[in-house]
DNA sequence: AATTCGGGCAACCGCATCTCC
DNA sequence: TGGAGATGCGGTTGCCCGAAT
């Protein structure tokens, strides 16, 4: 057999994070930067193992995390995109980029799948493909399905990105949640509560004194995050929701969402996308840049899924398929 | 008011993939 | 090039809380 798992070592503590916890792995992050996770428990002191450290840091801690209510439009994101890609969580959280994947993985689980269901029940037949669309692609076979219709993903995609440009977020869609306040929906009690409060004191400190660590891929995305939280002047307690706000949201697709952006943005040669393309196998090439778009620059290399998709002309029809309904996203598949 | 039930979510587990030596 | 370790990802579990009885 393989290695113990890390988590099964002796003294390592399990279940929920106590705010000192967090406290602990915000300032050592703070001063370290994400990253390295097997040194996090050793130099923190932390008893928890390198996992828990960066689940904990990547679903919860992390500046610039959208909690609670999901609006209608990344509701509609999240049903296309797992249609189109099925339940690779991480790739469709990389197009919400203030949601984590465990987030919208739990809110297919609890909300949309039923919500499906219902679809389905109530009106029998179109529906059913959605679902059952759904279910085979979540079964893996979403690749095939690629390979054999694929124009017709590219449009749905296409589609999925510039939902944003064309539907402003509606006015229930205020942040439910406070960016440095990762405790306000489950934690309303006193201790976690004022906990809370030090853990955005350090956060807020560490906006304004980034960490110059080595730049992986996710520290890149991380700090953007931050300059970008930063240049908002944003405040940990007042004005927490800065980076999730609906603007920031919407520059950040703006940039994807149409072509013409696109293609001032993106240095895309075109021999080389097109024979990208033309290797391209969905679970390999096609997504293996997934990180989070930067909120900042706005000079964020499109992944080469989007490149393949802009490249392609897939805009075609864009409105159609924005207003395209359930039943229709079925015959995609 | 007490108990039961179900939903929602944070966290864990184990496999897959990546990276380094 | 192969192996070991590190990291990422998706499925699942278990706890907490509110609604229902």
């Amino acid at each position: 057999m393989g290695r113990p798992p890390c988590c099964d070592k002796i003294g390592v503590k399990k279940g929920p994070w106590t705010p000192e916890e967090d406290i602990i792995l915000v300032s050592y992050i703070q001063e370290h930067g994400p990253g390295n996770w097997r040194s996090v428990p050793t130099n923190t002191g932390l008893l928890r193992c390198s996992k828990s450290c960066r689940l904990r840091w990547t679903n919860y801690l992390r500046p610039g995390i959208k909690r609670g209510n999901f609006t209608d439009h990344e509701e509609k994101m999240i049903i296309h995109l797992q249609a189109l890609l099925g339940n690779r969580w991480a790739a469709i959280a990389s197009y919400l980029p203030q949601r984590t994947d465990n987030d919208i993985k739990n809110y297919w689980n609890t909300h949309l799948k039923k919500k499906l269901k219902k679809l389905q029940t109530g009106v029998d037949g179109q529906n059913q493909d959605v679902l059952s669309a759904s279910q085979q692609v979540s079964k893996g076979q979403w690749e095939r399905r690629l390979q054999t219709d694929i124009h017709m993903a590219k449009q749905a995609l296409c589609e999925a990105l510039s939902l944003d440009k064309t539907s402003s977020l509606p006015a229930d869609s205020k942040p439910s949640t406070n960016l440095y306040h990762p405790y306000t929906t489950s934690y309303q009690g006193s201790t976690y509560a004022s906990s809370a409060e030090n853990i955005s004191r350090l956060l807020e400190k560490w906006m304004k004194n980034p960490s110059k660590t080595p730049q992986t891929n996710s520290e890149t995305t991380q700090d953007s995050f931050n300059n970008a939280v930063a240049t908002t002047g944003s405040n940990s307690s007042e004005g927490a929701a800065s980076a999730t706000t609906p603007e920031g949201f919407d520059s950040l697709f703006s940039f994807n969402s149409s072509n013409s952006d696109a293609s001032q943005s993106m240095s895309v040669d075109e021999t080389t996308t097109t024979t990208t393309t033309a290797n391209l196998t969905p679970d390999t090439s096609l997504f293996q840049d997934e990180s989070k778009p930067n909120l900042e620059t706005h000079q964020v290399p499109l992944t080469l899924l989007e490149k393949w998709l802009f490249d392609d002309g897939g805009a075609q029809g864009h409105e159609d398929l924005i207003n395209m309904s359930l039943e229709d996203s079925a015959t995609l598949f």
